[in-house]
DNA sequence: ATCACTATTTACCAAATGGTAAACGATTTC
DNA sequence: GAAATCGTTTACCATTTGGTAAATAGTGAT
């Protein structure tokens, strides 16, 4: 729980009765390795914090091959973007995952009791989101390799957990390429 | 000016006094084909609404080369995500361009004055970043005409307004191999 | 241990893309 | 109008990546 807590006030203040009703709020969840969070189709009224373990967002393109989209690992909020509508990826659990979710509901109180509340998730949501498009942008123009290495980079602790296919995919290669990438730098 | 009103309108209500305040605070810029808005290197204090024209927010990569991460067209708000901090990219009008800039200071002032204000733009910023993403991850794994194709869907009427070379960086290809795309979809 | 199942690696060849360079076309400058 | 400049196209070939398929390695169940 103090996971949830620190995470959120290096983006705003919160006193210590706030801190109580948020943690009031929350929900434990734990998820075994490659269960749905989430099915494609289904409304995702719910946000939800990592306390451990790395979810993916996947969908399925026109040619019928599952993308990951991206993936999240600890101390990140994750929530609907598309609010109010069915969601069209879904949400996979990687490893074993520890999830605190909140219901939409209750957040929304949060919203309306705690003053700094918008301003702090607010925050949290749009650092990620920024994160998110600059890596995606600065793969675009690089070769498989550099994408591989870059997503090392990023993700170091992923490699040994996350199925090579799921990172291909990520990265926009097959499998085959990968796997010829990653002996190529053994 | 109308066009602002009616753009934040679609995110949240504003009374007329409040509008009028908007307004007062705004301050016309026009740039010419190719002119800089802001360079790398310098503070982007600064949010701007893009009236008419469209620009491109640039940066070169390790290998030198200068890739346009995004293309920003007519009524689209423009501002800094990483406030505070110098710009690692640069901002360049891609044709003739009309803008409403507001200075952060004032920006600043219209979030305490006006208590929609944050609620607006923030939904307004995440939108724009949502979409941003989805257009990046939905190009990833597509082949370099197909990326072509979903530009050419996504943004009809830039292609003849903008050079084959900023379009291939964009897309993570060489202007010769969009050239050769280009000619083999006639 | 054996089997079934899945994930990864490897191989072969085809297709797509990049790199270098030159040609072409349009626009600007003098 | 000629020269210079810039953007685009084309050509050549090298390299990268994909597609199909098979071999290998790993995992879990019985």
């Amino acid at each position: 729980m103090k996971e949830l807590v620190n995470f959120l006030l290096q983006f705003g203040d919160l006193n210590l009765q706030q801190i109580e009703l948020i943690e009031s709020k929350t929900n434990k969840l734990e998820l075994k390795k490659d269960a749905y969070f989430i099915e494609a189709g289904s409304m995702f009224n719910q946000v939800a914090f990592i306390l451990e373990g790395i979810l993916r967002i996947c969908y399925y393109n026109n040619k019928g091959e599952e993308i990951t989209k991206y993936f999240l690992d600890e101390n990140r909020l994750l929530a609907n973007p598309y609010k109010g509508e069915p969601l069209t990826e879904y949400i996979q659990a990687v490893t074993d995952c520890k999830l605190l979710v909140f219901y939409q509901k209750d957040w929304d109180e949060l919203s309306q009791t705690i003053i700094n509340w918008d301003s702090i998730t607010n925050k949290i949501f749009q650092k990620a989101l920024v994160e998110k498009l600059d890596r995606r942008s600065a793969l675009i123009t690089e070769d498989a390799t550099t994408r591989y290495l870059t997503f090392l980079e990023k993700f170091p602790n992923m490699v040994n957990q996350v199925p090579l296919s799921y990172i291909a995919s990520y990265l926009g290669v097959t499998q085959q390429s990968l796997s010829r990438i990653r002996k190529s730098i053994h």
